[in-house]
DNA sequence: CTTGCTGCAAATAGTTTGCAAGCTG
DNA sequence: CAGCTTGCAAACTATTTGCAGCAAG
């Protein structure tokens, strides 16, 4: 749970603006589980600081993608756009029946990527990182 | 490239009703390279079919996902659906300057994800099947 | 025949944009 | 003070829905 400071450290290492607005929004997301959606954020934003708008959620969390801090990624169904707020390389567990997205990191795996693709390589292209995407069940245990 | 009746015949076994429309953009799907959009399979269908409407190839897609036929993926920054006409397990490779998306068959990465899996198994989830969604940048070589 | 499918248009959902006013560095 | 950021509302894009008529099994 970061302070307002070094929140506005974050932004300001990434050369963003420190604004009461882009500070609550990135501790809002650094608060909230998984992968949230801008409107989730709004939420989660809003009972705080009534004065935040949809519409600059949107653009304080493109000017956070396009600094770095953020990721954007595609939901299951594609419909809406969820932000990960790790930056880190990791993989994702989905499962068919609630759509539920988990975390999954796992350095063995990644260890193990990498080699082979070392080993193999590609035709006419040069691999950065590499997210599995598992998808299965949950099973209550 | 498949035959009307090998389409008919196809959608028949997958519990569907084979009316023109649905074999005309199963056809279409069968032509279209790539992951297409609802959009550009209907541009496909529309010149031989002008009486087949955008919601009704929408409809038909669903259709076709619901019975397996087809997959739902997720475009690269996530604003539209895309459908992925191979429904074997298959991985990505992602290019981030064009955001083009690259299918990409690896048999012995398969195995190798089966083993590590199998090997190394879940708390609470049932691994069904993986795919690999490997980001970097296309060298013109 | 009867049930599911189509076509159309209107409705939604999510996201983007334009612009005047405000705040940050 | 200059310029990025905000808030609002309107605009857009992609997709869904409702419903009367049609067609496949």
């Amino acid at each position: 749970m970061p302070s307002p400071e070094q929140l506005r450290e974050q932004l300001a290492t990434a050369g963003l603006r420190a604004t009461q607005q882009r500070v609550a929004i990135l501790a809002a997301l650094r608060t909230l589980p998984g992968h949230p959606t801008a409107e989730q954020v709004f939420r989660q934003v809003r009972p705080a600081n009534p004065t935040v708008s949809l519409g600059t959620v949107y653009k304080a969390l493109d000017s956070f993608v396009a600094a770095g801090l953020l990721r954007r990624v595609a939901d299951a169904d594609g419909t809406r756009r969820r932000y990960d707020p790790d930056c880190t390389n990791h993989h994702h567990l989905v499962c068919q029946n609630t759509q539920e997205i988990i975390d999954y990191c796992d350095p063995q795996l990644d260890r193990l990527l990498q080699e082979f693709f070392a080993a193999r390589g590609f035709e006419n292209f040069q691999p950065h990182s590499y997210s599995l995407h598992i998808t299965g069940v949950r099973s209550e245990a």
